[in-house]
DNA sequence: ACAAGTCCATACGCACAAGTATGGAACGGC
DNA sequence: GCCGTTCCATACTTGTGCGTATGGACTTGT
């Protein structure tokens, strides 16, 4: 065989490491830090190796912060808003969306950190296309609701602020609430930013 | 008279400078570059001095962040929420506090940019007190306007998330808005978020 | 086994910002 | 007009992170 036989499960254990250990570490340090957390020899530090390791896989840092933004972009549309398409009532599929805000998943808390970056001229970029594929879906689940065109569109700009601003805000600067708490407010929310199913 | 002649003017022209001149140049740094903004030697050379004109000052940059903090929450509280208060109709109230969002006001691009920094623990404490203020107002105006006790509360924390989503989401990340599109969009956010004026 | 390529460690140079030390200019009271 | 206080400039030291240079170790094909 040609071709190496290990190599493809990923991180493996320990020994060599590959370009995609560090963009992995790098979005492992911006859900942790933010986007200050990915620096080079912090990095190398906490892979066990030094920046030698690095500056090898990668020209420079902004090379690295740009492979793993655009490794999030596509995981994210995959492993979160994938598995939204196939949900036939728009009132449920926009419940699920909603409902998997709560359990922090990894790639929320980036999204999270990103919005925090805007400025940023490598993350403005993949927000504007992220944001614009949240809101267009958002708009097609309100249309399939009910909504008319210039309703739909509003009222998706209206429920992406607010799943930003809860995002943003739910971590740190809001008082702390509980699973019970969070359900009566996801009602309070369905009830709200859905049209009554006629 | 054993007060100085002039002093209470503010920064008055160049000359000697006051710790207040310092702290209203770490605001507009923040307002324009976020909390990085807030570095020593930059603020000195943007006030035509040197650091060792800070170190007078300030024992401290992080002394200076603490002091421009508390007189950004002072202030936003006196210029923003205090003229709201006297408006009479809950609704009408909501609505002016809504509208100013979109005139970038100083006071809102600081609270903007304070959001993203919410992992630092001179700023935390800050929002959370401020956002604490921001729910107890809102939730006294939805109870005003009809809503019972859990709504109110419910109701304010969708509408206060919105509103830091807005914001955070505003100046970029979204396609920008016109002033007519965005008017209609608070037409529907005030539709979607009030309820019927029975 | 040997050479070529792959991956990493070590040791630099550089830029920039925080903080310190110290001396000097400008302003105030008397 | 003198003097002490107030305010600021200059010249350090220290820390940290990016990027470079170079050599060594490990892997792989033949």
């Amino acid at each position: 065989m040609s071709v190496p036989s290990e190599k493809a499960v990923g991180s493996e254990n320990r020994s060599r490491l590959s370009a995609a250990d560090w963009e992995r570490a790098a979005l492992d340090a911006i859900a942790e830090y933010g986007l200050a957390g990915i620096a080079v020899e912090p990095l190398a530090r906490r892979l066990g190796v030094t920046k030698g390791s690095f500056y090898w896989h990668f020209p420079t840092r902004e090379a690295l912060l740009k492979a793993a933004l655009e490794r999030w972009e596509r995981e994210d549309e995959e492993e979160i808003f994938g598995p939204l398409v196939p949900i036939a009532d728009p009132r449920a599929r926009l419940r699920e969306l909603f409902g998997r805000i709560a359990h922090e998943l990894p790639s929320h808390v980036i999204f999270a950190a990103l919005l925090k970056a805007l400025d940023h001229p490598l993350v403005l970029p993949v927000i504007e296309r992220v944001s614009q594929r949240r809101l267009d879906f958002l708009t097609v689940a309100y249309r399939q609701a009910g909504l008319d065109e210039v309703a739909a569109a509003l009222r998706a700009r209206l429920a992406y602020t607010a799943y930003a601003g809860f995002l943003q805000l739910a971590r740190a600067g809001l008082p702390r609430i509980s699973h019970e708490e969070f359900e009566r407010y996801m009602e309070h929310v369905m009830e709200t930013l859905l049209p009554a199913p006629d």
